[in-house]
DNA sequence: AAAAGCCCTTCACTTAAGTTAAAAAACGCA
DNA sequence: TGCGTTTTTTAACTTAAGTGAAGGGCTTTT
């Protein structure tokens, strides 16, 4: 596991052994139950996550309706916007399957960027690389149909369609359950 | 101008006289002309832009349609992630507005960054409000129908309602042209 | 084992967006 | 000002998503 991570920084910054111990005597691991629920709407939370393994879901409760808006598998970072603004969070998080998380709060990140400036140069391009990453998800998204977007989905993503349950598919994808299935079959259909 | 971009810097980081002028040698601020395209598709580019005044979109070209995905007026930074994963563009930018814009690119940043840490800092900061402003537009987007997300707009940013042609925020909102006009109809009916 | 709950699918119906075409309005420039 | 182009509106028709309801297959609970 904490290879993983280290190969994973390792895309941005080389560490040195001390840097690598500054970064293991943090106690970041931690090992998370399948439904647990790690931020609610309305809750302050300086949290941020990373997944070395399993699936967290961030979803927004409106009209008493869930909405999924996103899935963090491995390898994949997540700061909830209400620890940037400081604000209360709109959303949910919760771990659909047991994960290994690494949790971080902003106070120690602050803290390790100023012992650290290689930190620092690290949250910078990783932030830029989700950032131009997260426009171009946006952008597919609204320049297609819904069923464009399953279909980039199953290409892009296919583990997410075998490991999430389809209703939070389908407001991942911005239509209800129901058009997913029929949508579905619509594609099938086609096939054969 | 120059104290629109000290003001706007000042929220992330405290400048001293020799950081300024550091800045200001950078021979930054660029009038561009209404029409100007700033980037092609295939382009490869290492300039990010920051708008002063004015209004730069970005938008692609799909089965010969233009799909504007994002309008970008004063006081707003834009890194193309074409510059960001060292790919050829995707999209295009225009100027629908005469411009005033800084234009920085990427080798500058790098040496700068190297020079004051100081702006490392304010980049990072900067990118991580991005991404937590880009996930909550994102989310507002999936959440909701094209006529919410149109009197969303019309809530948010008034002024692009004003200042932009209608058949490109119709594709910004996800829809057709003539989708958006009856939409508009729908509503002004229910008002009355 | 029966009951309850949840999830997915299907169906009939409603609503709204896409499409195609044409007219009306606004704009740009000579 | 006037002509030509672009943009917006309107309309009729098609297609697909939303809605409400019902059924079937699982799993969990009692």
């Amino acid at each position: 596991m904490q290879n993983l991570l280290f190969d994973f920084i390792a895309k941005y910054v080389s560490l040195n052994d001390d840097e690598k111990n500054a970064i293991l005597s943090l106690d970041l691991f931690h090992s998370v139950k399948k439904g647990t629920i790690l931020l609610k709407e309305g809750q302050t939370s300086k949290n941020s996550y990373f997944v070395l393994k399993g699936c967290i879901r961030t979803y927004y409760i409106l009209d008493c309706e869930e909405k999924t808006t996103a899935f963090h598998t491995e390898m994949e970072a997540l700061t909830p916007p209400c620890v940037i603004n400081q604000t209360p969070s709109e959303y949910y998080i919760s771990c659909i399957e047991d994960c290994i998380l690494l949790v971080s709060n902003s106070d120690m990140e602050v803290e390790v960027n100023n012992k650290f400036p290689k930190f620092e140069i690290m949250c910078r391009k990783l932030s830029e690389e989700l950032l131009a990453k997260q426009r171009i998800d946006f952008d597919a998204f609204k320049t297609s149909s819904p069923e464009q977007r399953y279909l980039n989905l199953l290409e892009k993503r296919p583990d997410l369609i075998q490991r999430v349950p389809q209703h939070q598919l389908a407001s991942y994808l911005g239509i209800k359950p129901q058009s997913l299935s029929r949508l579905r079959a619509r594609i099938f259909e086609k096939k054969t």
